[in-house]
DNA sequence: GTCTATACAACGATAGAC
DNA sequence: GTCTATCGTTGTATAGAC
């Protein structure tokens, strides 16, 4: 039938998975070719070289977020749209495969900071801050929706007692709560204490 | 001359800052020794492996937060304690040295992981979460004032257009406000927004 | 498409002279 | 306290057989 080019598949679950647990430096090709039962060589002929095989992890996860990101800069810049942005940004999470690879890259950033492919991954990243603040906002605003996102992977690791669905309900309940704060819409109220106040009324 | 008596502590602030900058695995001995002006060898006459410049690094670090940790279980657990933890915790990442150093350990997470003071460093650090919320306290709760600790750190590298004093003023104002407010209004005490419920750890 | 075999560089670390 | 010299290992990558 189709050909069993899997084995390109296979490399890219183990590279990642012993990436993330053991460090990306740390990690050999011969490592990776012994658990899969082949030789470096092979390995040789999927990926040109080993920072292509995180290239290759990091493509699926930058046109994740670049369908995320042409989807909010379509809407308008309401509260309703930023807590839309981290419901889909918290369900993309619960996909394994996306989980993983945001662990591994913030878990080995200075491994891959010379990676073109990791680079976009953080413009992406600045790109979805910037739907949820724009430049002009005050400080503390643009500080409490970047939290936002990162109370979603934060939940991840620093609320490990629970099982994985109790982590993502607390985690997006945070980050709802953080990004619902003044500035930045069209109804915006420009003025800032420091300590935004809890809006549970929809738009 | 050469001033023998601190290439210890010389040898320290290069290889703090070429790990930060480049990670750990990918600084040799060698670069840290040419930057210095010396050789490989001279390097082990004053630690004895390459962990252990990281080791003596980490001691440093672990020692402060010790210091903080102390102080916190000596005192009641009221908010006002835990919002003294955060302004003592921001006045130590004022400090150059312990700023860069957990930009290096956050950096080089893998890289570290089986450092025996990386744990310890490690260990602190859910030492401090657990003074600003008891293993008791709901999942939102928790999150939330691990969060304020972190939006020290975050205002760091998310508010990069402003100057340091600007920075640490923002990220201290949200982590007082996320510690706060366990249901997202500005007085912790009497409300219930449906995020959370009120703070059980006493007041 | 996958293998064996190997080239070649750089690494952490040690020994011993000065 | 720093040096030269060198050890053993591991890393990336290639050539060529099957």
């Amino acid at each position: 039938m189709k050909e069993q080019g899997d084995t390109r598949t296979r490399i890219q679950d183990v590279a990642l998975e012993l990436f993330t647990e053991q460090g990306y430096e740390k990690t050999s090709l011969r490592e990776i070719a012994e658990r899969l039962g082949v030789t470096k060589a092979a390995l040789y002929y999927h990926f040109k070289t080993k920072e292509d095989i995180v290239a290759s992890l990091l493509a699926d996860r930058v046109a994740t977020m670049d369908d995320l990101i042409d989807w909010g800069r379509a809407q308008p810049r309401t509260a309703e749209t930023r807590r839309e942005i981290l419901r889909r940004y918290a369900d993309e999470l619960k996909q394994r495969r996306h989980q993983e690879m945001m662990r591994f890259f913030e878990r080995n950033q200075t491994a891959v900071h010379n990676i073109a492919e990791a680079s976009k991954l953080r413009d992406r990243m600045l790109a979805i801050l910037d739907l949820l603040a724009p430049p002009g906002a005050p400080a503390t605003v643009r500080l409490r929706r970047a939290l936002s996102i990162f109370a979603l992977h934060a939940s991840m690791f620093v609320l490990n007692d629970l099982d994985e669905d109790e982590r993502g309900e607390a985690g997006l309940a945070v980050a709802l709560d953080l990004v619902d704060t003044p500035g930045g819409t069209a109804d915006g109220d420009a003025s800032d204490s420091g300590t935004a106040r809890r809006d549970p009324s929809g738009d």
